[in-house]
DNA sequence: CTGGACTGTCAACAACTGTTGGCCTACGAT
DNA sequence: ATCGTAGGCCAACAGTTGTTGACAGTCCAG
């Protein structure tokens, strides 16, 4: 479900005319998601502040939903687990997820539109599942362990990303960068390796 | 703000006859937002759920806002501060929170409403101020840490409750609760009087 | 130069929203 | 028994929403 054309001319991705207009509904669409959640979100705001029609988002993107699956094909990019030091993944993770949140605002999207949007919770599970889980299964000690560390990890990395970016609460807020990592990589490491408690 | 009455008849909390309306009402607001959001949860579906007219809703909460500001009239009931070991303060929150979570629908309406409102998340940041704050400061070493600490706390706890009871993530909804209580204990008890790493 | 496809605008639709006022009913004190 | 009042329902309002179709300018191939 990649962010391509509709009207498909068979698989040519040659270059359209349209392409700065495309891309800019989907830059304000990116924004007005992350600051309104998809309900409040309305299509004439988006078509405003990419200064079009509101008619131009359905030709282009089917339809709201259309253009939000569009916004929301998120690629968390982590490291390849092969490739990681088991005992720097706590660091690591906490590190790039950092990175993921403050390059833009795609993660804002799915969390907000996650804990309101049913689709938006689906997506959020698939992607958890799919790009945090191989990581678990890679430096966790027991295979079968591997999805409920997982979830303990996305627990700690959803809710700092909650209460720093979304909640937005003074005290998250003003915590440095390097502090963050200095707390939560021992939590991260610890859900990942330590044996079962 | 408490969730009293509108018509305000001095201050006599004398039993109404509507009393019944009034509270299936609130019921089925606090279903409806904690399943929908605040945008989605429409006055006309609460006033289906609660077998009354929409017209109610706005006469006994005045506008779909005083509605959902009554339902947000939340009290964590945290234990005090003076009274509880600090010791064993991390297992003793994480189970509080469980709790809270569990028996009714308050604190996902919370959430939920939190992360996609401006007030909502305000009346979060209020919540966790007045009444997380108070039990770090009574428990960290440091008093100026406190902020930083209670934040840290919150993000763990929030992070649980939303990948366990808003994003349902399968692994996070299987843990058995003592489990979790295992594993996020030692973290919570970490942030709150760990000498800072 | 001409045709058709592409890009864009405008106006309108139908559905749904929060909200309001009028009207009827039934209780409870007098 | 009566009468004021509180409880409740109905119909309608004005505004906003996603979505659609007709129409006009613009590009490029033939």
């Amino acid at each position: 479900m990649s962010a391509k054309e509709f009207p498909a001319p068979a698989a040519a991705p040659a270059a359209r005319r349209s392409d700065t207009t495309r891309t800019a509904i989907l830059t304000a669409a990116r924004e007005r998601f992350a600051a309104d959640g998809y309900e409040r979100a309305t299509i004439r705001s988006i078509a405003k502040d990419a200064r079009i029609d509101p008619s131009m988002v359905m030709r282009y993107y089917g339809s709201k939903e259309g253009l939000f699956a569009a916004v929301l094909d998120v690629d968390l990019r982590l490291p390849d687990p092969d490739g990681l030091d088991p005992h720097e993944v706590g660091r690591t993770l906490v590190g790039h997820f950092l990175d993921l949140w403050e390059e833009n605002e795609v993660l804002t999207v799915l969390l907000r539109v996650g804990v309101t949007n049913p689709d938006g919770a689906a997506r959020m599970q698939a992607i958890f599942r799919d790009q945090l889980m191989p990581v678990a299964l890679r430096v966790c000690p027991d295979p079968e362990q591997a999805p409920a560390r997982a979830a303990l990890t996305s627990s700690q990395v959803l809710g700092m990303a909650m209460a720093r970016y979304v909640l937005r609460f003074p005290p998250a807020v003003a915590l440095p960068r390097e502090e963050v990592v200095a707390w939560l990589a021992p939590t991260v490491q610890r859900y990942l390796t330590a044996p079962h408690p």
